[in-house]
DNA sequence: AATTAGCACTCTATGGTTGAGAGTGCTAAA
DNA sequence: TTTAGCACTCTCAACCATAGAGTGCTAATT
C-alpha cells in the first residue's frame, strides 16, 4: 500500500468536500473545486484504489466517495496538522467576552460548553476540574436548619467543593467549628484523597482522642466521603448538533441522546482520552459503542496551575470539522487554564 | 352552542384516544372502544357539530377528527378532573427511593426533574426554589485564592446561596469574619431583598462606621447583589420526547430546542403560571409562542414549610397525557415540599 | 325529532413505473 | 502513466393507479 502525493491530496479533498457538503464527492467535484491539473479518469482510479485500500467507501455503486472511519484517522494523523484553522479574532474576542461575565466555577463551565457547541457547530462537552489530587486547605461548616448541614471544603488551588449533610441531632456552632478546626489540624495539607482515606479509616482514633466531641464523628463517618461523588458534566446547546444533516432521521438522533443523557459512557471515553494525551480524536467506531458509529468525539485537556484537571470536549459526526474543532479547543482550553488558575 | 352529555363523552373519547394513538380518531373508533349503543352515523353528526364550535378538527376531509387547542382546553376544564389517573404504588414508590438518595439541593432538583420525565414520557422542567423573601439567618465568607472569596449565604428556611467574588487585594480571614459578623448584627433577621437594598444602598454608611475594614467594602459594593441572580432551571431527559410522534420531522425537534435552550421563555411562562394558582396548564397557541403552537405546558407550584417556592413543569406536545401529569406533578410537588422543609 | 342505514365522494398512503442524471469503471488510445 | 470515451448502475423525482379509510349527505326508520 503505497499512499503517493497525490492520492494524499485526493484523499485530503475527498475529507475537505465531503465535510463541507455533507454529499459523496465526485471526481469531477475534486479536480474542479481544487483546479487540479490532472483528469477526472486519472483522480477515478487513485479514488479506486483508495476505496481499496479503506481509506474511502461509497453510499452505493453509481454514487461519489466518503471517507470511512480510516479515512478520517489518516487525515487527522497525517493531512490535518498542514492546515488548521485559526480562529478569527472576532472569535477570539467573543470567547474572552463570555468569559468576562461568568462568575462562579460553575458558571465558567457552562460557558465553556456554550461556546464549543457554538463555534463548532456540534455538541460541546466539558468536565469539571477534578481536585482528589489537591491538598486540604480550608473546611467550613455551616448549620442549614437542624437537620441540614453545608461542608464547604477549600482545596489548595482555590477550587471548593460542597456537600450537604444530613445529621439526626442539633450540633451547636461551636461544636461545628471546633470539628472543623481539627480537620485542619489535621489534615491541612494534605491531599483530598488521603484526607478521605484517613478520616474514614481512623474515624475511632479522632472519636477517643476528642472525646467532648463524640456524638459529631459519628455522622461525619456517614456523610464525608469525598470520592464518591461523581465528575459533573456539563453539555452546552444541543440544539446546533440536531441541524446537521446525519440526523435528519429520528432514529440516530435517539441513538445520540440516548447516549449523551446517559452520561457515564462518555464520561469514561473522555476520561480516557485526557489521560492519554493533551489532545486526543476518537472517529466513529474507534469509540466502541456501536449506536455512535457515526459519531466522533474530539478531548482536549485543560490544566490549573500547570496541572491537568479535566477535559473540554466536542461530540458531532464523524463527518465534522476535525481541523476547527481542534482550534477551538486549543484555545478555550487555554482561555479556561488560564482563569482557573488566576 | 350546547354541549350535551353524549357530546361530551364523545369529545373526551376523540382526546383519549388521540393522546393514546396519536392518530385521527374515527367514528367507528369510538363507538368500538367506548362501547357505546349508539351508531357511527349518530356519533358522525355529533362530531361534525364539534368541530362547528371548534373543539375538534380534521386533518384532511376524508380524516378522522383531532382535538384543536380549545377542545383540549374544555376537556382540561370540564371533563379530565373525574377521572384522573393516579400513580400505582411502584411510582410512588420508585419516586420515593430516587429522592432518598439525592442529598444536597442541586441533586434534589436534577432528580426532580428526571423522575417528572421518565413518568411523563415528555421533558420535565424544575425552577429552583426562591429565596428573596427569606431572611438573612447566617452568612460565612471563605476564602478560595488571593483573587477568590466565596460567600456562603444561609436563610432562615435552610436553603442556601453562593457566590463567588472577586477582590483586587488580600483580605484576612479576620477582616472577613469581621465584616461577616457585621452583617449579621445589621441584617440578621431581614429578608434578603431588603438586605440587598440596603446593603447597596447604604454601602457608604457602612463605610464610615467600620472604618477599619476600609478597603473591603468597596468589593462588596460591585460584588454582593442577591437579586440578580437568575433563576435556575433543571430540565430532565429529553430523550423521551425525541420519541413522540409529532417530532419525527425534524424541523419541529429544532424549534422545541430552539425554545428550550433560549430558557428565559420558559421560564417566564413558568414563572406567570405559578402566580396565577397552584396549578396551570397552557394548551399549544396560549404560550404565545408560534413556534410552540403544538405544545402544552403544565406547571404546579411546589412549597417550603408552607410558602410557595418554585415551579416543577412538564413540557410536551399539546397531545400529551395531562391526567397522568397532572397526577405526577401533584405527587411530587407533595415530596419535594416534604423534602425541602424536613 | 332523533337516529340510522346506505352510499357517493374525497383524500391519503402505497407501490409500481419511468426517465433523467450523476457518477463510476473499464477499455483502448495517447 | 494518463486520459478520452462510453457502457453501465443506481438514485431520485415525478407520475400514475389503486385500495381503503373515513366522511357527509339523503332517505328511511324508530
Amino acid at each position: 500500500m503505497i499512499i503517493n502525493n497525490r492520492m494524499s491530496t485526493i484523499l485530503n479533498a475527498v475529507v475537505h468536500l465531503y465535510i463541507t457538503n455533507a454529499e459523496p464527492v465526485s471526481s469531477e467535484m475534486i479536480v474542479s473545486y481544487y483546479g487540479l491539473a490532472i483528469s477526472t479518469a486519472t483522480v477515478r482510479n487513485d479514488l479506486q484504489l483508495l476505496e481499496k485500500y479503506g481509506f474511502l467507501k461509497k453510499p452505493h455503486t453509481s454514487a461519489g466517495r466518503i471517507p470511512t472511519d480510516k479515512g478520517y484517522r489518516f487525515y487527522v494523523d497525517q493531512l490535518m496538522e498542514k492546515e488548521i484553522v485559526h480562529l478569527t479574532e472576532e472569535e477570539k474576542q467573543d470567547i474572552k467576552e463570555h468569559y468576562k461575565i461568568a462568575r462562579d466555577y460553575n458558571e465558567i463551565m457552562k460557558v465553556t460548553s456554550v461556546l464549543i457547541s457554538r463555534l463548532t457547530q456540534n455538541l460541546g462537552v466539558v468536565l469539571a476540574p477534578n481536585m482528589i489530587k489537591d491538598t486540604l486547605k480550608d473546611i467550613h461548616f455551616v448549620t442549614l436548619n437542624n437537620q441540614r448541614i453545608l461542608a464547604t471544603l477549600v482545596t489548595n488551588s482555590g477550587l471548593f467543593f460542597q456537600k450537604m449533610m444530613r445529621v439526626n441531632c442539633d450540633i451547636s456552632e461551636e461544636n461545628l467549628e471546633a470539628i472543623s478546626q481539627i480537620i485542619k489540624k489535621e489534615f491541612y495539607g494534605k491531599s483530598l484523597e488521603v484526607v478521605n482515606d484517613e478520616m474514614l479509616n481512623q474515624i475511632y482514633h479522632y472519636y477517643f482522642k476528642y472525646q467532648t466531641l463524640d456524638s459529631i464523628w459519628n455522622l461525619i463517618e456517614n456523610c464525608f466521603d469525598f470520592t464518591e461523588e461523581e465528575t459533573k458534566i456539563f453539555f452546552g446547546n444541543r440544539s446546533y448538533i440536531l441541524k446537521q444533516p446525519e440526523f435528519k432521521e429520528i432514529e440516530r438522533l435517539n441513538y445520540l441522546f440516548d447516549f449523551i443523557e446517559e452520561e457515564d459512557n462518555l464520561i469514561k471515553i473522555i476520561k480516557k482520552s485526557i489521560f492519554n494525551k493533551q489532545i486526543d480524536i476518537i472517529i466513529g467506531s474507534e469509540l466502541g459503542q456501536e449506536i455512535m458509529e457515526n459519531c466522533s468525539v474530539i478531548t482536549r485537556q485543560y490544566l490549573l496551575k500547570g496541572k491537568l484537571r479535566g477535559a473540554i470536549s466536542v461530540l458531532g459526526p464523524t463527518r465534522m470539522n476535525y481541523s476547527k474543532s481542534v482550534s477551538v479547543l486549543d484555545f478555550i482550553s487555554h482561555q479556561l487554564s488560564e482563569i482557573l488558575s488566576e
